[in-house]
DNA sequence: TTCCTTGCAAACGATTTGCATTGGA
DNA sequence: TCCAATGCAAATCGTTTGCAAGGAA
């Protein structure tokens, strides 16, 4: 984490008013480390000092509700964190069905531009007001082929 | 449902040696009405027969080993199902942020093709065989605007 | 001092499971 | 008859919350 995000987190979060405490600070540096979304179970082992899930529960509260990360829902009962896309760039997940490998994919720009143009037409005239969009791509790694 | 649907899903499910019973025809059926993917407790509500949960949740687990339902994880601590798409025909999902809602977004032939060809350049020559995509649009329905 | 933060334990909500009963082929 | 299906209640599991103690500004 290079200090200017350390800053900027530091300012989101005051927003709200609150402290980025060592604490937070732990949390948010080993979901920014992490291969991919992480739940609160998997960073007690990740950071493993005795901190208490419910203190891990509510750091990722905080970060949440600052938008410094953001939850994923991707698995049975299971809430995973990722930093939000401002700290870790827009991206989008390739999903092998056999081994379970998530792996981010990045759209070139102009690829990007046409998705969007595919959202936009997609909601029309809904009233539906168009925040984001995740793209999940099924199939088989080349491993796994 | 059509009966020839009917009958191969009765099929699907004599293949896991179980039957058809008319509680869980009773389920695939609110889920086919239903607009977008429907947890447990909406189905609860939905059928209201004083059809305990524990049953709800029985025999959800049993189409989905069939392939008949697939389960939904789009919001927080909560599994919704639909049906699966040979039965309701491929498309995406809009959530809204706010209150949680899922609706189903069937595109345009002409999108869909956009989108199958983003999908497409998106994995390049990456040897990953692609299989299926799923959009999500995220942002905020009329009501919570 | 005044809030924010943390730990601990109890509370919660969604989902699952054990067990005895019912029901269909 | 035989095994699957069901209902009920208790048990699990991930997550949240009340409350009292600890810390920073």
């Amino acid at each position: 984490m290079t200090g200017s995000i350390d800053r900027q987190v530091e300012a989101q979060l005051r927003a709200d008013g609150v402290r980025f405490t060592e604490r937070r600070r732990a949390v948010l540096r080993a979901l920014v480390r992490a291969e991919g979304p992480r739940s609160a179970a998997e960073l007690h082992t990740d950071l493993d000092r005795g901190i208490p899930l419910s203190s891990l529960y509510r750091s990722l509260a905080v970060l949440e509700a600052a938008g410094v990360v953001v939850p994923h829902h991707g698995t049975r009962g299971l809430t995973r964190y990722e930093p939000a896309e401002w700290l870790s760039g827009h991206h989008h997940h390739v999903v092998c069905a056999a081994c379970g490998a998530v792996e981010d994919v990045e759209l070139p720009p102009e690829l990007e531009g046409e998705l969007q143009a595919v959202v936009t037409r997609a909601v029309g005239g809904s009233g539906f007001s168009v925040r984001g969009h995740s793209l999940e791509i099924d199939g088989r790694c080349r491993r796994c082929a």
